[in-house]
DNA sequence: TGATCATATTCCGTTATCGGAAAACGTCAA
DNA sequence: TTGACGTTTTCCGATAACGGAATATGATCA
């Protein structure tokens, strides 16, 4: 039972998960290949704990794939799980070129409003 | 001075701005114009209070701009924020496709790997 | 078995979110 | 000035992320 609500989880929503950083540095990295979270956290210049939560966070929210049992675990992109991210966006697209005659229209209104 | 971090300020960024749901709702909300708050409150589901702090946010981020003075705020979306994330999320478009292959070699491997 | 390497988890303290409720501003009209 | 409306802020309690350090788990080889 949730009692009180704070910020949602990290490991929630894609969009929760990539919010971080270093979350979105792996996945970066990740897109040259499969990597031991060894490689993964020398490559980044983090310690190996912290590189293995953030690969637990990103393998939760479905973003990477673990492979390979025993010693070596190799983690690979599983690009799928941004789709939602990236449909969001592609609502938005059409309004990147369009922002900036707003901004224009914005700009004139303000010096409308002052010179009232 | 920074003492000890935590998840990063959801200010900091338009990754972090876009994590809440919410927010994204507003954002999407505003694609069909401006609005003032109370009707992005009534409109959303949500307390005047409620859309007044992630309006904040929104803002602070450069997501959103408010136009005129006075009782009435309209708030207006600004696209332009949202491009660093668009531009994350490129290097990654090609790989959707990919990835079911790369399921399907997952498979396979996980399928040979408990054959052994 | 014991040592060693690769990963994962736990513990800790600090910080900041989130919602609701209530209160504080700010503007405009009577 | 008083009152009403629209908006923003403050206070509150609960939750959890984040890094580092230490510890635990797990697999492999001598």
């Amino acid at each position: 039972m949730i009692t009180a609500m704070a910020r949602a989880a990290t490991t929630s929503d894609a969009f929760n998960a990539i919010a971080e950083p270093q979350r979105r540095d792996i996945l970066t990295l990740l897109r040259s290949g499969e990597r031991p979270v060894t490689d993964v956290a020398e490559e980044l210049g983090m310690s190996p704990s912290r590189a293995s939560k953030h690969l637990r966070v990103l393998r939760e929210v479905g973003l990477v794939r673990l492979r390979g049992a025993g010693k070596q675990h190799f983690y690979g992109l599983d690009a799928r799980g941004l789709r939602p991210v990236h449909e969001w966006l592609g609502g938005f697209e059409e309004f990147w070129a369009g922002s900036f005659d707003r901004l224009d229209a914005y700009v004139q209104d303000l010096k409308r409003t002052q010179e009232d």
